[in-house]
DNA sequence: CCCATAAAAGACATTGATATCTTTTTAATA
DNA sequence: TATTAAAAAGATATCAATGTCTTTTATGGG
């Protein structure tokens, strides 16, 4: 609705090496791929920038691929909007007028903020880790049935 | 933040006609285009749909333009949504997974739901005419002011 | 009836988000 | 150290949203 279709690939990602890693194995961008339907290339793009945030490692080589941090998991989604669409996304005039704010509001700003503060405090509180249902044995399925 | 551009151009436009109506004449494209420092021909694209969808009225030729009719204060927002956007919007799933619904929900889906909901209400519940405030003066300036 | 004006219509251009492909770097292990 | 697997990097392509330009149609006034 108003995330990048980026955010949602680089959360699926991240959902899904935790699921495998729980069999104690490191992931590799084909299997995301293909388990995710996402497109390959894209998805590269997106978990490297992840890496390189932190958030989440790799290795490369044989027997190399992605695996979580200490932080992965502890990582606040509001932070993943950060890497991929950038938090200024929470505070763009919902008719694209000036910057957003209170002072000088346009005809919509008060009937949006309430909203947009909620979603705010939303993304600032959930984890990553919060997100995974590890007793659904279906886990798996939300994340990756596509349209 | 999730709406177009062309969402807030109509909504614009549209209240800039209604506080010239009150001096009782049209409005032509250049004036607003020019007053809300929107490009003319995608405005002209935007008006054109909202008179073709009847909450606006304009007439050709020398003396023509656009101006307000008996609905166009009336107009529900979600309407004006549904006419740039479409209400598929407030639909979608925040992963660009399937199309939302709780049976069948992504890790996201209930964090949103309330949102979105809150979303849809207002914007069901509010008018155009709701959002004109007639005794600013200085109300011009806030749907003018761009970025 | 003719002219000028302004909206309607639709063709075309630009841009940014999304997606793909190719080359380079790194790391495991034989 | 040679081989090879896989991520990193970055060039290129596609597509939809946004924006521009041109032509057509309708209208009022002379
Ligand atoms: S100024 Fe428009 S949403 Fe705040
Ligand atoms: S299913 Fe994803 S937001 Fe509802």
């Amino acid at each position: 609705m108003f995330l990048s279709k980026s955010f949602g690939y680089a959360l699926r990602g991240v959902l899904y090496i935790a699921l495998v890693d729980k069999e104690g194995r490191k992931v590799q961008l084909d299997e995301i791929a293909e388990k995710l339907s996402v497109p390959r290339h894209f998805l590269a793009k997106i978990m490297k920038m992840m890496v390189k945030e932190g958030i989440l490692s790799s290795t490369k080589g044989p027997y190399g691929g992605f695996y979580l941090n200490e932080v992965t998991l502890k990582t606040k989604l509001i932070q993943l909007v950060k890497i991929t669409d950038g938090v200024e996304q929470f505070n763009i005039c919902v008719l694209s007028l000036r910057k957003c704010n209170s002072k000088n509001p346009c005809p919509l700003h008060f009937q949006m903020l309430k909203l947009r503060d909620g979603m705010l405090a939303e993304f600032s509180a959930k984890k990553l880790g919060d997100l995974l249902d590890e007793k659904n044995p279906d886990f798996i399925k939300t994340i990756s049935t596509i349209a």
